[in-house]
DNA sequence: TGTACATCAGTGAACGCGCGTTCACTGATGTAC
DNA sequence: TGTACATCAGTGAACGCGCGTTCACTGATGTAC
């Protein structure tokens, strides 16, 4: 049956907020389209009402998770919420980057695109709060490198430790 | 037919180190049994006499692509190559932990303690060469970093940018 | 050292399965008068 | 405002495909005498 213009609009920003979270918690390949539909209430058939494909939702997905609201701009401040053990556990409402990073390495241009202007964004962040941008490039790197393998590790104090030892850089 | 001992040695050797090349290159999903096999110059048939699925052989194939050899203790002399276009171009000849460190926080024990040794190898490499453990663990998260960045992004200036900043902070 | 036999790596066809995508059909919504 | 019709989001079955894995068979290798 058709759907009201409003369920239409609601239907397609939960399907593109499931896909944000499955994506970021499992990567592109281990997520189905079938999964990501049943996870915003509606069935398979109904994807390509909203999307061309798979790699098109990637891209919408992936540009959404990216556009991050409520953090601070200091640097200090800004690891002291990212360099937790809240966020390396909690990857499907974290950050794309430190998820989705590597894949975008891979994938096609519209993927890379997102990526170049979400940092050039964390750039433009932490430059406002009074950083150069080599440090904001150091330590955006940093931040992120921390996160990829405080989460790949398997140990949990070295996972605490390479948090906390690169946390506390900002702050000395 | 039956094929001599050294050959199957030969064998696996070819298989382990064309599946590290492929998994560095596509990730895990991306990359089939069959085209692994080809790569190393088999039919996929063959592949169960000597791997017990295909997880068993990441497992191996990312064992052994975390074995590096041949790069400098100190950092900085490290960080020369690590952080050179040439690396974030080669990521099937690279650093595992840049091209499957995020997959790995995704995986089962075996792939995440793997990473685990190599990241103490890791900090015990940059110590032995007279760095602090904190130094250590703060350098490498920023070279993991900078390379994923690096290869995220679709605008070469910012990607060159982004390697030449994080590599130019340890020389100073 | 030579012979007879058991072993098992390799082949390629086949298995079941889940994937991305398509499609005929339905019926509520939106539009035109 | 009310009626008639065109639209199209949603459903669930179906498509073709490639995947990981299995298997019967082959024949060179390794072993036992």
């Amino acid at each position: 049956m058709k759907t009201s213009r409003a369920t239409v609009a609601a239907n397609r920003e939960r399907i593109v907020s499931a896909a944000a979270r499955l994506f970021r918690s499992r990567g592109f390949d281990a997520v189905s389209v079938a999964e990501v539909m049943e996870a915003a209430g509606l069935t398979h058939g109904a994807f390509y009402s909203y999307f061309a494909s798979k790699d098109a939702l990637f891209v919408e997905a992936l540009t959404s998770a990216l556009d991050v609201k409520g953090y601070p701009d200091e640097l200090v401040d800004y690891a002291e919420i990212y360099l937790s053990p809240r966020h390396r556990d909690g990857a499907a409402d974290g950050c794309a980057v430190s998820a989705l990073g590597t894949e975008c390495g891979r994938r096609d241009d519209a993927a890379r695109t997102a990526m170049t202007l979400a940092l050039e964004r964390q750039i433009a962040r932490f430059t406002r709060s009074g950083r150069t941008r080599d440090e904001a490039i150091r330590g955006w790197a940093a931040m992120l490198g921390a996160m990829v393998l405080s989460r790949a590790v398997d140990d949990d104090a070295l996972s605490r430790e390479v948090l906390d030892s690169v946390r506390l850089s900002f702050s000395a």
